[in-house]
DNA sequence: CGCGCGCTCGGG
DNA sequence: CCGAGCGCGCGA
């Protein structure tokens, strides 16, 4: 036999097929170790032929690698396919995207996993009384003996680790136990929908769309929806794919999903290690679970039959792809659901105007749910108008309505968030004598003071700098730091009120495996009065105790120049709005700004998005911004800055020509240096088109596929989230 | 992507 | 004259 096969080598220069001589067991998707330029490379079989054009004394044998099943069933291939044909990248590229990392780079396949057990009895364990996950998993194995740390881990996050430290566990790494539980049907608990829920699920049953839009209100119960649909699924032997931004998999979520679903889930989320991740995904493979639930790349699960597609928090940037394939997940999951005949759910409080309008045109379903389980009103935003405070001479962060609420919370005992998306202490360090600004030395970009760490980083590469003590330039003293950041915040709440407990939250406090966790718990049990933080903490996190939240620069996303700026303003109000008031108690919002006329903001603080929408949506119009046309960029980027340019004039001739000769289907084109000219010493240089009419998008592609070489990467990216 | 080939340049 | 360095093309 014949097989063809791809290489698995993600260059533009070997991406094609080639023949080699295989064994009749060689079947198709499988993966095999090919002889290729005097090595080993692993690769894939595409098809299978009896005869090669290529001359047969050439033709070398390809190797199996000792998979049970082939790697990418039916399904997958053909999705590759048409990935890699709507893209245009290199085919092992897209291929990669259906396997866990460790498949590829690690050795054979694990078949092994680590088992914890008690290694003395649970009465002579000395554990804090608050170390409720260590418990509960001491607890566990008391009453189950020996039992898989991937499993304890996601119910008892932290656990297994902590107490192995202390000598209370004993691990041991053992052959997988094969499916013990594989015919446990989850608890036949009957749940009682509410009236609104059982619409919802109604509906998308029998609503003849594939693409259904469930718009909820925080707290509407939208995941009882999604649970109800896996468990339809499941009952009629069918498999589904539950996706939803990586931080919302958070601990309570997942032992919420295991209780549920037990070993029919297999949920791929950050806190695996290389091995869980392969077993889960292979747990998926072999048709032991049938349920994959894990951020965007989890709609490549290797499942077949697939019943429902549901994509939660459908509006959240995480869903679109920043390496090649850039690949828009609603896009993927579309072609999914369409191959499978299956529905596309998607859920958020506040959809992204692309797809509302969709929605609302009657191409896609469109599902309601306006009211709160709990009955209890959204909390109550109030506006603090910045331009006042500072004009009575107040120039600190906070303003006297927050300051006062601040303390109201403090008093009462409650709990505080203050939300500010700006890690660091300040964002830039100034000389005020010449103007001198720190800069990396590998990015086109200012430096962040890090004064916990007594350093300036690099917000793009990371990179720490040493503190100056002077100006390099001038060797003045009088340096000043612009723009607040979390830590700074944490300082001055620490100054003005000395006797409360303060936590923060950011990407340099959340670092190990689980940072995230420990903060969250931290202020869970009410270890720490107010939690300040970045974007991370706008997600699903319940925190019954916290009845105020200050957003603290409203106007930060809201002035960036992109046509996305306003909805995704109008989306994180909202969202980090619905962390104020979730028990019994009432919750206050304070929204700081500079703009406190401005519209986005008003709709924001009524919690009308309705109103949002209809405004956004004739501004878009007005302007032929998306969704009534379409941006695509292209990128080139590269070490050599003399490549790149060659690099760009050629796929500028090309665009050019596409553009002259199609005038009427373009609405703007340029190129130009990006706003960020280099990140991780690549220059960066690009070409912005504005589409009404995206039918020369496969040839722009096509373009840049041409384009691109070993010192010159020339990606395209449609709508792009971020335009620096 | 990683290798080897061949060309070129510079040192001894 | 020889070795290092680099650009180029090949791999089934």
């Amino acid at each position: 036999m014949i097989a063809e096969v791809i290489v698995d080598i993600a260059a533009s220069e070997t991406d094609r097929i080639y023949d080699y001589i295989c064994d009749d067991n060689i079947v198709v998707g499988s993966r095999v170790r090919a002889p290729f330029g005097g090595k080993i490379v692993p690769g894939f079989v595409m098809r299978l032929k009896e005869t090669s054009d290529f001359p047969p004394e050439r033709l070398k044998k390809v190797l199996p690698c000792g998979d049970e099943l082939p790697a990418l069933n039916a399904e997958c291939l053909a999705l590759a396919e048409k990935l890699t044909a709507r893209y245009r990248v290199p085919k092992a590229l897209t291929l990669r995207l259906f396997l866990p990392a460790e498949m590829r780079t690690g050795k054979v396949r694990e078949l092994y996993r680590n088992y914890a057990e008690l290694a003395l009895p649970i009465e002579e364990m000395k554990l804090a009384k608050t170390a409720k996950n260590q418990w509960g998993a001491a607890v566990y194995l008391a009453e189950n003996g020996k039992t898989d740390c991937a499993h304890l881990n996601s119910a008892y996050p932290g656990s297994v680790a902590a107490l192995e430290k202390k000598g209370y566990v004993k691990i041991t790494k053992e052959q997988r136990l094969r499916d013990p539980y594989k015919t446990v049907t989850t608890e036949k608990v009957e749940r009682t929908l509410t009236p609104d829920q059982q619409r919802a699920v109604d509906t998308i049953c029998t609503d003849p769309r594939t693409v259904q839009l469930l718009h909820g209100v925080t707290g509407s119960g939208k995941t009882e929806v999604y649970l109800t649909l896996i468990a339809k699924c499941l009952e009629e032997g069918k498999s589904s794919i539950f996706l939803v931004p990586e931080i919302s998999l958070t601990p309570q979520m997942l032992s919420q999903l295991r209780a549920r679903f037990g070993k029919n889930a297999a949920i791929l989320h950050s806190g695996l290690s290389a091995g869980e991740r392969f077993d889960e995904w292979w747990r998926l493979r072999t048709g032991e679970a049938k349920i994959a639930i894990g951020a965007r790349s989890a709609i490549f699960a290797p499942l077949e039959n697939v019943g429902v597609i549901i994509v939660d928090e459908e509006h959240d940037s995480s869903y679109a792809s920043e390496s090649a394939p850039r690949y828009n997940t609603f896009d993927v999951a579309l072609l999914r659901a369409k191959k499978n005949g299956c529905k596309l759910v998607l859920g958020s409080a506040t959809p992204s105007v692309e797809t509302y309008k969709r929605a609302q045109e009657g191409e896609f379903s469109l599902i309601r749910m306006d009211k709160r389980i709990n009955k209890r009103p959204l909390p109550e935003i109030i506006i603090a108008d910045m331009r006042r405070e500072v004009r009575r001479g107040n120039n600190s962060s906070f303003s006297g309505a927050l300051k006062e609420e601040i303390e109201k919370c403090l008093s009462e005992d409650k709990q505080a968030i203050l939300f500010l998306n700006r890690r660091g202490y300040s964002q830039t360090v100034i000389c005020k004598e010449c103007g001198y600004v720190a800069k990396c030395e590998a990015c086109d970009v200012s430096l962040t003071y890090h004064r916990d760490e007594g350093c300036l980083k690099c917000h793009y590469c990371g990179t720490k700098y040493n503190m100056l003590s002077a100006c390099p330039d001038c060797q003045g003293k009088k340096l000043s730091y612009a723009g607040t950041g979390t830590q700074r915040i944490a300082a001055e709440l620490e100054k003005m009120y000395p006797t409360a407990r303060i936590l923060r939250m950011d990407n340099d406090t959340t670092s190990g495996k689980e940072g995230h966790y420990k903060i969250l718990k931290t202020f869970a049990e009410k270890k720490a009065d107010i939690l300040v933080g970045t974007q991370m903490i706008a997600k699903g996190h319940d925190f019954p105790a916290v009845t105020l939240v200050g957003i603290l620069d409203a106007d930060m996303s809201l002035h960036f120049s992109d046509y996305r700026s306003g909805e995704r303003t109008f989306q994180l109000i909202t969202q980090v709005a619905g962390r104020s008031g979730r028990a019994e108690e009432q919750g206050k919002v304070v929204l700081q700004t500079f703009d406190p006329e401005n519209e986005v903001l008003r709709f924001a603080t009524r919690y009308d998005y309705e109103g949002f929408y209809q405004n956004e949506v004739s501004l878009r119009a007005a302007m032929a911004f998306p969704p009534f046309s379409k941006i695509v960029r292209v990128m080139v980027t590269g070490e050599d800055d003399k490549k790149c340019i060659e690099a760009l004039r050629e796929v500028y001739v090309e665009l050019e020509r596409l553009y002259t000769e199609n005038p009427d289907k373009f609405l703007f084109f340029n190129k130009m240096r990006a706003p960020i000219k280099r990140i991780q010493n690549k220059f960066r240089y690009q070409v912005l088109m504005r589409l009404c009419d995206t039918s020369v998008l496969p040839e722009i592609y096509a373009i840049c596929a041409e384009a691109r070489n070993r010192d010159a990467l020339v990606s395209v990216e449609e709508n792009p989230s971020n335009l620096s």
